[in-house]
DNA sequence: GGTTGTGAACCACTTCACAGCC
DNA sequence: GGCTGTGAAGTGGTTCACAACC
């Protein structure tokens, strides 16, 4: 019954527990679902269910082992070592999740920096070497099979091409296009002016509104 | 049957609809939700039945008015209007907002800047003067009701608070943790390392980890 | 003929409830 | 007694199919 139909709610949520684990594993050795449902805000049967799918990780009556749960849901989730990553596109994002500790926190690693301008080809931002766009292909050689987008809209599904063509197998993807890859590549957009724009809906108006 | 029951879902697809006409209207002047559909990706019965939660906006056998759809949306997403915008936090993600052009376009409006460090006080960033975070109290006065968390997230829920007592109605929270506020105020998080660590679980590997 | 709008059917995730285990 | 793991029930968003309309 492993590793089967597991719902994509149920790997959204993982994360979050892994992550509140990682704060409890400082203060206590163990906890149970209704402790870790508090955190992540979530019910404690959904915790329970979410990770009945991939085996029983709990002890009845006493909860879960933070250090071996931990160590579980990071093998679930491939984060076991660190993935070499590619950035491509240094604007002002670009640079921001260059300086962005939130990667390395995880085991990304980003190794190398791509753009077009003349003006930052050559430059060393936080360590790495910004090369031309055009030496994407070296990626392969380099065995980095992870990519992040950030450039601007129209030349993101040429980006992507690329990327693809040098092995790339996992994209991030921080423009607002819907990117066209092969089955094989994973693409998890991140669009943040969506999540923006529906903030005004749920503010109090003189509408009437409402969820 | 208006404003009842309206599934987030639907309200998070609505944006997407809005910026998929924003485009459109430069070349035609209907669509039907067919050709709406591939360009965001869902499925046409799934438009229609999420415009259908707020009215009959389409003509049959024609399809929809771009202008006026786009009109409507940009109503019911209350973005008709601009949204003054505080920023607090301006260090790299922070920096990286106040250069965001996402935001102007869908009408935010970063007037103000806060953070902690004396380094940073009295500069000035993008037009932005930055303030130290005890003038937060102001942000009533000068009728700014919305709110850009980008703080380290110890001090998450205690910028929100003051937040909150300065008038704040709605938030977005880009640092990792759960806010708690009043019902009345409206929070959307931006867990940017979450929706990462999710991504190498979908890479190909030894595993038999697939959905 | 083409397309919308929507009640009904469907399906997938969530929630429940309890057997099983410590 | 306390807590996990899970089949079964419930719920709500998605999909369908067709009547109504241009």
């Amino acid at each position: 019954m492993r590793y089967h139909k597991i719902p994509d709610e149920t790997i959204q949520r993982l994360p979050l527990y892994w992550r509140a684990l990682r704060l409890l594993s400082e203060n206590r050795s163990h906890v149970n679902s209704k402790v870790l449902a508090e955190i992540v805000q979530v019910n404690p049967w959904q915790i329970r269910k979410d990770l009945s799918y991939f085996g029983g990780f709990g002890t009845p009556g006493v909860g879960y082992d933070i250090k071996k749960l931990s160590c579980q849901l990071r093998d679930i989730l491939n984060l076991k070592n660190t993935h070499k990553t590619a950035l491509v596109g240094v604007g002002d994002l670009g640079s921001a999740l260059l300086g962005y500790s939130g990667f390395s926190q995880l085991g990304f690693e980003i190794v190398s920096a791509f753009d077009v301008s003349t003006k930052k080809v050559g430059k060393i931002k936080n360590n790495v070497n910004v090369e031309d766009i055009s030496k994407l292909k070296t990626l392969k050689r380099k065995g980095i099979r992870l990519a992040i987008i950030a450039v601007p809209v129209k030349a993101a599904q040429e980006t992507a091409d690329k990327l693809v063509r040098a092995g790339v197998v996992g994209i991030l993807n921080f423009t607002p296009s819907y990117l066209v890859v092969p089955k094989t590549v994973k693409v998890i957009s991140i669009d943040i002016a969506m999540d923006i724009a529906r903030l005004p809906y749920y503010l109090p108006t003189n509408r009437a509104g409402k969820t």
